[in-house]
DNA sequence: CGCCGGTTTGACATACTTCAAGAGAAGTGG
DNA sequence: CCACTTCTCTTGAAGTATGTCAAACCGGCG
């Protein structure tokens, strides 16, 4: 678990400012925030938090892609979260989390120590219920991706996949805007995510690539040649990507 | 949505009051929230919220079961929670639900107009605490199900439902504990629930009942003959349950 | 150049679904 | 209280989407 030294930026200048747990602070709250942060860097593939250690720190996602594994005693594992910039890690209120964060690709977090910012929450309305907003989205993201786990087709939810990173890493501009996409998992980690197998997962994948709905640079980077067709493949109604 | 007279009853009388979003409340606050009440009763198969309806009122589930579900459509659809006593109804900060709401059994719901509980829970820490704590345990549960929904058999679906039903039905003493349990829901409904068809869970029921793992008295009651082997076929790590 | 992780592709296996028929319970109305 | 409908559940037989196993391919990197 390798990490840069520890430094400070600026929360002003902080590409995340608006969208995270700190998106309602003023300034003198970011100030107290400033006192009690810490930058960690992880590189792609390193742990960031294992299941049952003990939970020393909460984090915002600065950069980079990271992903919740569940994993079963035999080994079978199901992706339940993945993170992008400004999303949380942690819970405040409880020690111990329940499954792996793993950095998919080179990750920046901004780490605050459990205890002080727990007080910091009984004492700042403005980050208690910005949390609460964000842990109530979650829960609606967790319950749309029980709809793909329970009752989607593999093209369905191959689909709606694509359709969630596009989104994603369009409001991010984490990929300079619209350029090339990127899929920041391997085809492993893409069926760990929605229950299929990587055998199945490169062959919806190559089947939309033929159809002429991707457009592949590369194993990993890819274009929408066909968004309508896209949304059409996800099986959802044609209002529910307009609702937000 | 039939509806009883809009009863009052007291906080401190009330069932749920040491679990609900009022845990936390001392007898100021409670003051405050029983002047905002009122009780409101639904029968078995009424629907309570619907899909993209204003939503005008949050409340508690004082009695009964109810059900969160989602429908695609062509009619496919996945239960996305079940609510027993003390759970929360309805999201703060936002009009509309993504989901229908469903009494499964009677119900009885303490609701607040939503616009005056907003306000509450901004000048009311103790209500804001909990309502994040219990919105974090529901993620929680979701991860857990999505786990479920996306690696387990079909056996191993079951037994982790079976094994969800005894133990908030434990917790609630809402069946008169020790005696047999009950299911709430249909076998189409549990097949929602855990991503099936009504037949696998009739055959997967059926066939834990023939291995003297489930003994039914009737085809909605039923005990645990053998708990040990229940928790086996769940798939889940022996001590998983244990950690609460 | 040759290994190596990630990926593709094919052939085959199977868990679960689908379709279909019938059996219990549980109401409902005469 | 008994037909009659209706709903839920059970059980069987057949079909299929996806998983499993295995081999080959490809692009990067030492």
């Amino acid at each position: 678990m390798r990490f840069t030294a520890k430094m400070r930026p600026k929360c002003s200048e902080c590409p995340i400012r608006h969208r995270a747990v700190c998106a309602r602070c003023d300034d003198s709250e970011l100030t107290t925030l400033e006192g009690i942060k810490a930058y960690r860097s992880f590189a792609a593939g390193d742990p960031i938090l294992r299941r049952g250690d003990p939970l020393t720190y909460v984090a915002s996602v600065v950069r980079g892609v990271a992903t919740l594994n569940k994993t079963m005693e035999d080994g079978r594992t199901q992706m339940v979260g993945m993170l992008f910039p400004s999303d949380f890690i942690g819970r405040p209120g409880r020690a111990k989390i329940d499954f792996d964060v793993v950095a998919v690709t080179d990750v920046t977090l901004c780490c605050f120590q459990r205890k002080p910012f727990e007080s910091l929450i009984e004492t700042t309305p403005h980050i208690a219920q910005r949390l609460l907003e964000m842990s109530l989205d979650e829960l609606d993201a967790a319950r749309d991706w029980m709809v793909l786990l329970g009752r989607k087709t593999a093209r369905e939810k191959i689909a709606t996949f694509v359709e969630m990173l596009v989104r994603r890493q369009d409001i991010e501009g984490s990929a300079g805007t619209d350029g090339p996409l990127i899929l920041p998992l391997t085809r492993d980690e893409i069926a760990d995510y929605i229950g299929l197998t990587l055998e199945t997962v490169s062959r919806q994948l190559n089947a939309m690539k033929k159809e002429g709905i991707l457009r592949f640079t590369d194993r990993r980077r890819f274009e929408i040649a066909d968004l309508a067709a896209l949304h059409l493949a996800t099986g959802d109604d044609s209002e529910d990507t307009l609702v937000y």
